[in-house]
This record gives C-alpha cells, structure tokens and sequence, in this order.
DNA sequence: GTGTATATCTCGGGG
DNA sequence: CCCCGAGGTATACAC
C-alpha cells in the first residue's frame, strides 16, 4: 500500500472521460497494482481510479496508469506532499451476515413462514434466463416461484414476473404462482404485484433465524 | 485527511452484520467524518466503512463510529504502525463527458436520427412511476416514449414497458409507441423488446457529437 | 466469455 | 424526506 499526497491533475479516459482539475489529493496504489484518487470527503468512492490488472509509468511528474482494455488514467503531479508504503499482507477476508443468500437459505429451510402448506423443490432454480430465488410447491401442489429480497422494489417484481412466464412454458409446472418475499416491500412494488397477481409477503430476519435456532436447540 | 495503518479488528452493525478479523489495515477518516477500512488489494471498495455523517468516539485501543441511523462501526486497535493527518482542503470536482445524460441531450436535440418525422414533446417526462427520457411525436402525430441508454439491456427494456403501459392510461396521448435508443443494445434486449412491440435503434455517440458541432459551425 | 442478479451498492436529481 | 434511476457501477456465479 503506498499513500501519496500531491497537488495534481487526474483525467481518465476509457468508458466515458472524467477530469479532475488540478488541487490536493490522496492518491493510493494498493499492493495488486489498482489505483485510486481520494478527496478528503465524499465517502469511500474515489474521485478518479483504475481498476487493477494495469501497468503504472511513474515519471516525476506524470503517471500514466493503462489497462488491458485500453483505458488510461493520466496524474500530473504538481507537487509531493507525502509518500510513504507499508506492507499490510494479506486479509483474511470480510465475514458478513444478513445479506439476501442468507435470507434466502433461511425461507429455504422454513418455506411454511413464507404460506401455509408450501414446501420447497429447489433454490436457485434455473430457467433459463436466470435463477429463480426458490421453486416451491403449495398445498394443492401447484409450482410457486418465489423472488427473495431484502427490499422488495420494481425491479424485483419484474424478475419475477419474467420468470413465471418463462415457468408457465413448461409442462411439468403450469400453472406457475408467484410470491414476493421481503424484509420490506415499498408500496409501488406491492400495488404492481397485486396488478400482476404476485403475492406479497413480508418477512422478519431476526425472527427467522430465532426459528432456525430453536430448531437446533432440539436436537 | 487522517491515515492509520494499525493492526485492527473491525465491525460493522447496521443495515447487515460485517466482521473483519484483526490484521494491518488501512483506516481512511476524511474531513467529513467518514471511515474507510481498506485492505492492501480488491479494487477501490474498503472492507467496511462507515458514510458521514456520524459521530467518532475514539480511545487507544478502539474506536466506535455511530451514525444517526443507529448504524455502528466498531475499531478495535491492537498496534498502531502508523498515524498521519493532512489537510486538502475543497476539491473541485469531476467533470464527466459521455454519460447518459450527455446522450439524451444530443438526442433531444436531433430527435430524427432516431426516426424519420420524429419530433421532440418533453425531456424527462414525468409519468408518476418515474420519468421517461424522451417523449416525442412521430410523423403521423402519435406519442412515442423514448428510453435512453449507453447500454441496451433488459431492465431498461421493461423500464420502457411500464412507461409505455401508464402514458397509455392517458386518452391525450394513447396510444403510445416506445423506442428503445441505446449506443449498443444486447441481443435479449433487442429479443424482449421485439416481443413487445417496441422499436430499437442504436446511435453513435461520436457521430452525434459531430452533427451538433456541424450544427455549430454553420452559425 | 456472456448473461444474470446482488450490493451496507453509491450518488445525484426531483417532488 | 423518499422515490427513482444512472453508474467507468463492481462483484460473484451459472451456463
């Protein structure tokens, strides 16, 4: 990790062009090779960066970052304030819990918290233009495609939609019924899922990971 | 500016569960108050950090970010190998060129090179479920919604079909035809859209670019 | 490599 | 404030 502090002038051509105008900035070269201007504000986006794989030329006053796929990041340095390096190794790696594969796991293993009757086929069925979250069964043993997130938007609703279509072609499964399941589902989502015939269902994390525990406590 | 390099363990509760083992990290504060833990590697995302605004309670060995959200980032510091603080002061900004917006311009302002007889109505307008980029009329008088794109895929394609279905609700404008315009557009995309009776067409931003300074030079 | 979905998305604009 | 959409989105994963 190498921490420099310049006044300098950034511009990135590649995608799209950006410049930056000259002014004092925190330009930081992790050790994989990838770089990255900070300003001293704005969150944890840099102003200006480069994603590694690339190959850095360092004259004193000009970098010039390029990428396999041609793009260019041009810093000319005015003046160094600081430049230092320090050998951080390797993380271990970030542990994270709550994100929507977990959700999911969960109403996998508990699919009746979702309506009662339901049991499930599969996660992450595939359709052919994408996974469906879980395939279930209700009651009366008709396919139920379920789309899982934390927040339910329009879009999520939509990707269902297009995968119960998709379903419906199929034989073995028609006729397909659609559940929506969030931790939150914003009004607009729900109003189109009513129009679309999607049910909604809102669920509680906590809550599902105190019936997982408890599970575990009987045995 | 302030640049920690210690040895820390780092934890994020909040909108989910994040948890960093101790090792030699990165800690980023900037002027605003926001906290960035970065790793020596993995493109310009931190491992976990913590957006202004929030309040930053620090002693030796740990540091506790709280945002008003109730969101906490929790620092434990086992060594601290490095502690640097510098000013930068306001930046700037980034000045972009070839972004979406850049691109509808251009369209707004040639709406022919999407379509013979085509003419401009709005930019942005509004339908109560979002905005459409353009809403235009064609030679015979029909309204037609244009959704604009760098890049053509799916979800901007069922962007264009909710429009299409809620300006239809309007007898002044119903029926209503939608355009697809995007630099590229990828194969579903086009598919989907063809499904639904939806015209794609695929524009040049450099020759646009070109006509409105032909355009320019002829005043 | 393409296609698809997730993200503590981030960020900015408009009502 | 929320809603909505763009992003050099980045990133992971399946086919």
């Amino acid at each position: 990790m190498r921490l420099v502090i310049a006044r300098c002038q950034v511009d990135y051509a590649g995608r799209l062009d950006a410049h930056l105008p000259m002014a004092t900035r925190l330009i930081m070269v992790k050790a994989d090779g990838c770089v990255a201007i900070h300003a001293d504000g704005g969150a944890y986006k840099p102003l200006n960066w480069m994603n590694a794989p690339n190959r850095i030329t360092e004259a004193p006053d000009k970098w010039v970052v390029t990428s396999p796929k041609g793009e260019t990041l041009t810093i000319l340095i005015e003046e160094v304030i600081s430049d230092t390096s320090c050998e951080l190794g390797i993380d271990p790696g970030l542990q994270k819990d709550g994100v929507e594969a977990h959700l999911q796991e969960l109403l996998a293993a508990n699919p009746e918290t979702m309506g009662d009757g339901l049991r499930l086929v599969k996660r992450e069925y595939q359709t052919g233009i994408g996974p469906v979250d879980l395939l279930c069964r209700d009651a009366e043993g008709n396919a139920v495609a379920v789309e899982v997130k934390r927040r339910g938007e329009m879009d999520g609703v939509e990707q269902l939609i297009r995968y119960r279509d998709r379903l419906n072609q199929d034989p073995m499964l028609r006729p397909v019924r659609a559940m929506f399941v969030a931790q939150q589902i914003k009004p607009q989502a729900r109003t189109f899922a009513g129009d679309k015939e999607i049910d909604c269902v809102e669920v509680d994390y906590d809550a599902l990971r105190g019936i997982e525990s408890n599970e575990l406590r009987l045995f």
